[in-house]
RNA sequence: GGGAUCGUAGCUCAACUGGACAGAGCGACGGUUUCCUAAACCGUAGGUUCCGGGUUCGAUUCCCGGCGGUCCCA
């Protein structure tokens, strides 16, 4: 029995046919309140006509009668709050189960559920970026999530493949380099020549446009040298994002971009034409979503083309027929927010029963400005994870640490950089903060963990899990640790539902400030029995939850630094 | 012009979705290493939560009206 339904039951027995299953025990704001709170008498108050004091005192009392109830004390507090304290037995029982269970608790609530996330998307034959990070980042840390939680997840790297862009890349590709370049492909050479190309196709005489226009054509018509050569881009570029999905612990199930949907979009328009909710309109056809104040979408241009409108809803038909996903998830930018809102209703009015969501979060920006090369503030992924990885190689070496480590611990403050903030804000990238080594920042985190695990190493603690674990909690600072690493399968479940990893970061970071508080006062090795191997408990399971929650994160836990 | 979104300490951000005295990090100032890793810990200073109304026992959170930033659509 929960703690929530534990006072449920008191509410029950005090007012009878209320809403019990509503009640909620939460973790007290203040350690002087005690350990528990429950708010709820001071709503059901106002429903029942009672003074909130005296709807509390009720509840409480009603709770004093029950039998084997966790608490050792129950106070009435405030306007109405119930303030619960549990008894030394009840912690000791919670944690003892905590430590036996299977991946730190997390309840395995998606066991035969499958979702579809669909995260980082980088446009092919361009480096990717700083700006390329946040989804990368935000969606893996969702991907991972939703796994630890039983659910079966497709990671798709839904990756921008197919457009203009084609037609300008095969015109410079075979004009704009150099022999040597083109037999030794990069993705470096294919930006170089887009550059080139791109910049020829604004002449005033518009004849290399029209040849690029002309590439384009017969790559859409399936002329076989330019698919060979639109085949090799893709492929080069995969590569190279693969090359930083592995600094960055990523790893997708497949790579569809656009193009992997090309075939199926005039299917989709005529059955949207046929469902009566495209129309045409000034040569284009259109869904008009007036109505919800979405506006227009357009799902076939005036010149025959398709959009993204069209594109995405083929691929929410392909994913749901292939995979019957219980939901799909888009981790992009808060920009594209209108054309989620479209596409999704469209689906839905086409009989889409999938829950589709979009995880909005805000673009990053460099010294107050959008990336982009022409503000040439565009700073490549892989100097980043460079200049992580020299920062923290200066610190690591002086204690004898290598260059894996320096990359773990890098690459880590990078990701945490990211991951501790609520997805919808902006931010606007700096090197100090994206590569903070102290305060809330992933190598504290880390520094926290190889701390803990070298005091267990050094104690001769018995982890081979045989030895049956015994907690026994005293002191204050013994207790808060304790309550805060009991909250950790329940912050994992609100960091899913929320698509909020940084709720999981702040978490960890907050266990861990509580950990090195208690760190710094308690001495473990050097305590007597009992209390040295009660202490020693408490801080295996600190080390469990924060490898687990990092893991969580996609943030490598070295065990020493 | 319509819509989305944000506005909290000098700076960067939290606040478990309506709860008690709004909390952290950085920066500033001061303290703690014969003692389990000082990337740490402890303390001090710093707030009209953009402004004005409203709902509520209670509002950073919800509603209305402004102001300001960013973005999307036309």
């Amino acid at each position: 029995m929960t703690l929530s339904e534990t006072v449920g039951a008191a509410f029950e027995a005090a007012f009878p046919g209320g809403e019990s299953s509503q009640i909620r025990v939460v973790p007290a704001t203040d350690p002087k309140f005690g350990d528990y709170q429950c708010n709820d008498a001071l709503k059901l108050a106002k429903k029942v006509g009672m003074k909130p004091r005296d709807a509390a005192q009720k509840v409480a009392d009603a709770l004093a009668a029950l039998e084997g109830t966790p608490f050792s004390k129950v106070e009435v507090a405030g306007p109405g709050f119930l303030n619960l304290t549990v008894s030394g037995d009840w912690l000791a029982a919670q944690l003892a189960g905590f430590a036996s269970a299977q991946n730190c608790g997390i309840p395995q609530r998606g066991a035969g559920k499958r979702v579809v996330i669909d995260y980082s998307s980088p446009n092919a034959a361009k480096q990717m970026h700083i700006g390329h990070i946040r989804s990368t980042v935000i969606g893996c840390a969702i991907d991972r999530i939703y796994r630890a939680l039983g659910y079966d997840v497709v990671a798709d790297n839904h990756l921008g493949d197919w457009g203009t862009q084609f037609g300008i890349l095969i015109k410079g590709y075979r004009e704009c380099l150099t022999d040597d370049e083109r037999a030794n492909l990069t993705v470096a050479n294919l930006e170089k020549c887009y550059v080139l190309s791109a910049a020829k196709a604004k002449e005033e005489d518009g004849v290399w446009k029209d040849a690029c226009r002309r590439e384009l054509v017969k790559l859409q018509q399936g002329d076989a040298d330019n698919v060979a050569l639109w085949r090799r881009f893709i492929e080069i570029s995969i590569g190279e994002f693969e090359r930083m999905y592995a600094k960055l612990g990523v790893k997708f199930d497949t790579y569809r971009g656009e193009s992997y949907y090309n075939s199926m979009m005039p299917g989709v328009v005529e059955r949207l034409v046929k469902a009566g909710l495209a129309v045409e309109s000034e040569g284009a056809l259109i869904v008009n979503l007036d109505a919800e104040k979405l506006g227009v979408a357009i799902v076939r241009k005036s010149d025959g083309g398709f959009n993204y409108t069209t594109s995405d809803l083929a691929c929410v038909e392909s994913r749901v027929a292939e995979y019957a996903p219980e939901r799909i998830i888009y981790v992009t930018d808060d920009r594209q927010q209108l054309h989620f809102r479209q596409f999704f209703s469209i689906a839905a009015k086409m009989g889409c029963k999938t829950t589709l969501v979009h995880v909005p979060f805000g673009l990053m920006s460099y010294q107050g400005k959008a990336i982009s090369t022409r503000e040439g503030n565009l700073i490549r992924l892989d100097e980043l994870l460079s200049e992580a990885k020299r920062r923290s190689l200066e610190i690591v070496k002086d204690r004898g640490g290598d260059e894996r480590l320096a990359e773990q611990i890098g690459y880590g403050a990078v990701k945490y950089a990211d991951l501790s903030h609520d997805p919808a804000t902006a931010i606007d990238f700096s090197w100090d903060k994206a590569l903070a080594l102290e305060g809330n920042s992933g190598p504290y985190l880390q520094y926290a963990y190889a701390r803990v695990c070298s005091l267990l190493e050094k104690s001769g603690r018995d982890a081979s899990g045989a030895a049956e674990r015994r907690f026994v909690v005293s002191t204050p600072a013994e207790k808060r640790l304790a309550l805060q690493l009991l909250e950790f399968p329940g912050t994992v479940v609100r960091a899913a539902d929320a698509y909020k990893p940084s709720v999981l970061a702040d978490y960890l970071f907050q266990t861990a400030q509580l950990y090195s508080s208690f760190y710094q006062s308690s001495p473990v090795l050097k305590s007597e029995e009992p209390v040295r191997s009660a202490r020693l408990e408490l801080c295996a399971l600190f080390g469990e939850v924060l490898r687990t929650g990092l893991g969580l994160l996609g943030i490598e836990t070295p065990r020493h630094i």
